[in-house]
DNA sequence: GGAACTCGCCAC
DNA sequence: AAACGTGGCGAGTTCC
């Protein structure tokens, strides 16, 4: 690659980030702290509630002749304790350290009843602990001031503390409902969030030239084609629903953790759970769709063989190599590459000028450009979108960042120009300031409504920019 | 009584 | 041969 950018570029976006932050930081964000401390409680009695279930249980009566009054319902130690030596059932999993896992998958996985309300606790505690209660401790006049730092993470990311602003629930209804209900807008503001779509695989598509991934991240379907493969499929249409999950099967079982470093053995667990939940549009259940394929075999009952988990892992693996030698040979060589001259020098370059030294496993080192170069271009646009709204005197303020999206406190006036700027800055000014960006940035945005909490999001449309 | 650890779980 | 990248944080536990 020609274009190299320097240390001294990769130190000035480091410096000018570093003051970006800081307005957001001092800035801050609202939080409804009447309704976090009137949910805390609301959360406190529905815990309290079930705590009350479980102590009818055998389970707990079991528990409570082993530890008396120190029982705790919190402690996983003592909950592994009781499930794997006192009632000597099989770990379905283990810990890192090799002790029986307590996970979620792990205890629903054991078909004891009782332990769904101790899951069910858990995630109201965490919503309470980690979310509600984290923000009524931060919070001084009612707004919080997440810290955004350049300076803790290996591959040049940011993080965020104090609280963490960056792993707030989304994916779960209720987690997110009852998380985001606490954040706010100033008043008569409204909260605009603009992220880039699938940006690390872009950035891929920078570092590799790879010719197929850029195609298909363009004009293609990559997710929906591996979904095909996986489940041998005749066509995919994401309008059907069996069919979506199975792309969804596609994308987050399968090629995701490829480009992580993830190998066929587990991404084949990972789609027999995918399966699990997928069905052609003929209504058909995807595993005995796949059975009839010959990709597994099942038994009377529907679940898979044991000789079904082995004929199926043998498939992926074969999707697999072909996905690296074939489909995308141009990602693989320059994973082969950059892996080469890491060994040689002992550190890497990214195009934005940062250097990643230090030992390294193959799968951090691969993902380390990726990562870090998809957050400077975030980064990038951040400082841009603050030098405007300094310039511009915005009454509008950038707030947050979460690694690929930004979030301005939106004065409704100004919304217009701000949603301009921030897609000019994006999908104009980045890829020219920058011009190994060789594939277009895009971007996607959210807009709660004026004076609404960060729950009621809709998807809102970017006003075009020549 | 605090530091350092494990485990689990939230985000990208 | 091995096999998923980056974080923060609450709670429990262990060590000193």
């Amino acid at each position: 690659m020609e274009i190299q950018a320097t240390t001294y570029d990769a130190y000035r976006l480091v410096h000018e980030g570093i003051l970006a932050f800081a307005r957001a930081e001092r800035h801050g964000i609202r939080v409804d702290v009447e309704y976090c401390k009137k949910k805390r409680a609301h959360l406190t009695r529905k815990v309290n509630h079930l705590y009350a279930k479980l102590r009818e249980t055998d389970l707990y009566k079991t528990w409570y002749k082993v530890y008396g009054n120190k029982l705790n319902t919190e402690s996983n130690h003592q909950l592994a304790y009781i499930l794997y030596t006192v009632m000597k059932m099989d770990p379905p999993k283990k810990t890192k350290s090799g002790k029986g896992s307590t996970d979620e998958e792990t205890l629903q996985q054991l078909n004891v009843p009782e332990l769904d309300k101790i899951l069910e606790i858990r995630k109201l505690l965490k919503i309470r602990d980690t979310y509600l209660n984290a923000f009524l401790k931060e919070q001084v006049h009612g707004y919080i001031h997440p810290f955004f730092n350049l300076h803790t993470v290996r591959t040049y990311r940011s993080s965020s503390d104090r609280p963490n602003f960056q792993n707030i629930p989304k994916r779960d209804e209720q987690a997110m409902k009852t998380s985001r209900r606490a954040i706010f807008p100033r008043p008569g503001h409204q909260i605009l969030a603009v992220d880039f779509s699938g940006i690390e695989v872009r950035i891929a598509c920078c570092y590799t030239e790879d010719e197929k991934l850029i195609y298909d991240t363009l004009h293609g379907d990559m997710h929906g084609d591996m979904a095909v493969e996986l489940f041998k499929l005749d066509s995919l249409n994401k309008k059907y629903p069996g069919e979506k999950n199975l792309r969804q099967g596609g994308k987050n079982g399968f090629v995701f953790p490829q480009f992580y470093g993830d190998y066929y053995g587990n991404c084949a667990l990972n789609l027999l759970e995918w399966a699990k939940i997928g069905s052609l549009r003929d209504g058909t259940p995807a595993l005995e769709h796949m059975q009839n394929k010959g990709l597994v075999t099942l038994t009377k009952d529907g679940k898979v063989t044991k000789k079904g988990i082995e004929k199926f892992t043998e498939h992926v693996k074969k999707i697999e190599e072909d996905f690296w030698n074939r489909r995308y040979k141009g990602y693989k060589k320059w994973k082969e590459k950059t892996w080469e001259e890491y060994q040689k020098k002992g550190y890497i370059k990214f195009l934005t000028g940062f250097t990643y030294k230090g030992v390294a496993r193959r799968n951090e080192l691969l993902n380390a450009p990726i990562q870090g170069t998809a957050f400077h271009s975030l980064l990038w646009c951040f400082i841009e979108v603050d030098k405007i709204a300094q310039e511009e005197e915005w009454d509008t303020a950038l707030c947050g960042q979460i690694h690929d999206e930004m979030l301005t406190d939106t004065n409704p006036d100004e919304l217009e120009r701000v949603a301009k700027t921030i897609q000019r800055v994006t999908c104009k000014d980045l890829p020219e300031a920058w011009p190994w960006w060789i594939i277009s940035p895009e971007v996607e945005a959210d807009l709660c409504p004026v004076d609404a909490s960060w729950n009621t999001k809709q998807e809102y449309k970017l006003p075009e920019v020549e």
